[in-house]
DNA sequence: ATAATATATGCAAAAAGAAGGATATATAAA
DNA sequence: TTTATATATCCTTCTTTTTGCATATATTAT
């Protein structure tokens, strides 16, 4: 992941919530796609972006393709994420309600497995 | 500043190098157009769309615009100068090279400060 | 093999950004 | 007022992103 690319990815609101996002954990298509309430083919669209950069990662779980944020994390990501979570940011609420619709969502898979891939499952329950 | 704002003045590697330089303390345009060895109608153009976006901050002196860092400095521009001193960055030796430009420049200014805006040949000499 | 679900891609239009060259404005000095 | 220096802006072209819509591919189950 370079620097450059890095800002660049950032710069976008739909791809700053989804670093957002995948900074709690792995996430499959169809959930950034519930999360943000955007069509299919933008999310995916917005990913295969993502990791032409090399800023997200992606690997295959059965049908779904599983995304996260390479380890470790590279600095300036950090440092974005956490302002995202600090308060301070201008427009911070859209971040803080998206990670709460994230745990909601994670929920049903708990009486549910079979419906989401294990990494995403497992980084849901923490186990 | 806002968070997206920020990012996209980040990811050009002009803008890159112009917030590394004035990192260092503040500069007038023809420092930055002699340092990064550019015309002055770019220079002062990518200096506009900064400002507008309010990643740095100018006034007048005289017949210099001295252009700085608005303080105190956002967090994540400050991992980004942190990082791009850290020598990790990919491209970094342009970064280091460009701080050693401006020191050589601004110790021209020492034995003729009326060259120079006062608040340039301040923070060269750091007095 | 077919169907169903999840994801990716191709294409064209729209929007935003970058670059060059010429020119305009502002300040200070003569 | 004229001139010189420093800086900003206009206009046009070129390239890069973004978006919508349709379609293609991959995996699994039937």
């Amino acid at each position: 992941m370079e620097l450059i690319s890095l800002h660049k990815c950032l710069c976008d609101r739909q791809r700053l919530r989804i670093v957002n996002l995948l900074s709690e954990g792995s996430l499959c298509v169809c959930h950034l796609q519930e999360i943000l309430g955007e069509n299919q083919a933008k999310i995916s669209k917005q990913l295969q972006y993502m990791k032409k950069l090399r800023v997200v990662f992606a690997r295959r779980e059965g049908v779904w393709m599983v995304y996260s944020l390479p380890v470790p994390t590279h600095p300036v990501l950090l440092a974005t994420v956490e302002y995202l979570r600090s308060n301070e940011a201008d427009d911070f609420a859209c971040f803080a309600e998206d990670l709460q619709t994230r745990s909601s969502i994670l929920q049903r898979y708990a009486d549910n497995i079979a419906e989401c891939p294990q990494a995403v499952y497992q980084s849901a329950t923490g186990c």
